[in-house]
RNA sequence: UCCGGGGUAGCUCAAUCGGCAGAGCAGCGGACUGUUAAUCCGUUGGUUGUGAGUUCGAGUCUCACCCCCGGAG
């Protein structure tokens, strides 16, 4: 196990500036990491996360698992030389999946219809344990049991409970020294059983936490609630990470009570639809009101894409479907919400978080 | 000038025997959060080229005219 230290720098009431040192790397937090779910960053390569400055990526292990497959992956240097992304990565563990596809769940684990030819696969936390380990990631994620929001309390508990068994199977298999296991906090939006949740899953003496569960049906204050919930129980000086949350103000709500490093889909997907994250608000490049338009995404970005593209070419390039329109809208997206966490960072370092994330809520209202 | 084909939403086209004018795209709006999503959902547009006629009822049948395409000359 990996001991996956984590040192806090600066705190400005409950937020916190940090520094996690992985086997890959030091990632400064707050931060985002990009998703690369089949080993890629949708429509990016590993020199564009390099040029946006991203320090961490996610990949999963349902998709890697089926292909190309763990084996081929470990035998090609695992997910660093595989994919040739040389800092830190996370790997989730497919627990994500358990909420998205919907398997049959038993005690053992999750039997799955494959996504790509409908075969029958199962992942239970050894297994899902013995196919990160084969990845390499820096940081593996215990196989947890995730349900959709609302959902009956006795179903939250009975997913919590099962999780904290997974948890302590996935800690009785792994054994690699450069990789660290990072346990993974549930209970819906129960505030007691969130609590438990958090209590219990610190006591596993983990070097990290997943705050999981989340960003599936809930309203804001209802996980703004279920984060204190947490983090109150979670020990201060490890890292805090808030699985699958990505827009601007659900990652500062989650940055003001605690929060340390974040993933999502959010900033990658939007761009594939269109959408552009910006200081000023979000809107969709696509509309008529941008085919004469020669100014930059968001005149106060410096981004590759801001840097070198109208909003009327990157238009263009979306309605032909060009392929480069989701690579540009991909760069422009991640270097937001990165530059909304670095802001973050250096604010808390110099004790005006609150400002800050005022001024940036009311810059986008 | 003659022969043939055609004219329906911004565009490309459907519409059974004469029986409530539709679709795709475009446009507009919404959704998306540990990726089965370059996806999905919703929605505004009509004097059916013009004018008559037949009929309970015409995009559809009849007549005249206008316009477009092809062929002939």
């Amino acid at each position: 196990m990996h001991p996956a230290p984590f040192t806090v720098e600066a705190t400005d009431g409950a937020a916190r500036a940090g520094t996690l040192e992985l086997a890959h790397g030091a990632v400064p937090t707050p931060t985002f990491m990009p998703v690369g779910t089949r080993g890629v960053v949708k429509a990016l390569d590993t020199t564009d996360l390099e040029a946006l400055g991203a320090s961490m990526v996610l990949a999963n292990t349902y998709h890697l698992m089926l292909r190309p497959g763990g084996d081929v992956v470990e035998r090609l240097g695992g997910l660093h030389g595989f994919t040739g992304w040389s800092g830190p990565f996370l790997t989730d563990s497919g627990g994500y999946q358990v909420f998205s596809l919907e398997p049959t769940i038993t005690e053992a684990g999750a039997e799955f219809r494959s996504t790509y030819d409908g075969s029958t696969v199962h992942i239970g936390p050894e297994s899902s344990m013995a196919i990160q380990q084969a990845l390499g990631a820096d940081v593996a994620m215990a196989f947890d049991h995730l349900i959709g929001l609302p959902a009956p309390r006795e179903a939250v508990r009975e997913a919590m409970e099962r999780t904290l068994r997974w948890t302590e199977r996935a800690m009785a298999v792994h054994d690699r020294d450069d990789q660290a296991l990072f346990g993974i906090v549930q209970g819906g939006v129960d505030g007691e059983l969130r609590a438990e949740s958090a209590r219990r899953t610190a006591e596993l003496a983990l070097p990290g936490f997943g705050i999981g569960g989340l960003s599936v049906g809930e309203s804001a204050a209802e996980r703004n609630a279920a984060l204190d919930a947490c983090i109150a129980e979670l020990p201060a000086g490890k890292v805090r990470y808030v699985m699958g949350l990505g827009d601007t103000e659900g990652v500062l709500d989650a940055v003001a009570r605690g929060a340390d490093l974040f993933d999502c889909v959010w900033p990658t997907r939007l761009a594939r639809h269109g959408k552009v994250l910006t200081a000023a608000g979000d809107y969709n490049i696509r509309t008529l009101a941008n085919v004469e338009d020669g100014r930059p995404l968001d005149d106060d970005c410096g981004c590759l894409t801001c840097r070198r593209h109208s909003r009327a070419y990157l238009r263009h390039l979306h309605r032909t479907g060009e392929l480069t329109a989701h690579r540009l809208l991909s760069i422009h997206n991640l270097h937001y919400t990165l530059e909304v966490l670095r802001g973050a960072r250096v604010a808390i370092s110099e004790g005006r978080f609150d400002g800050f994330r005022a001024g940036v809520l009311a810059a986008r209202a």
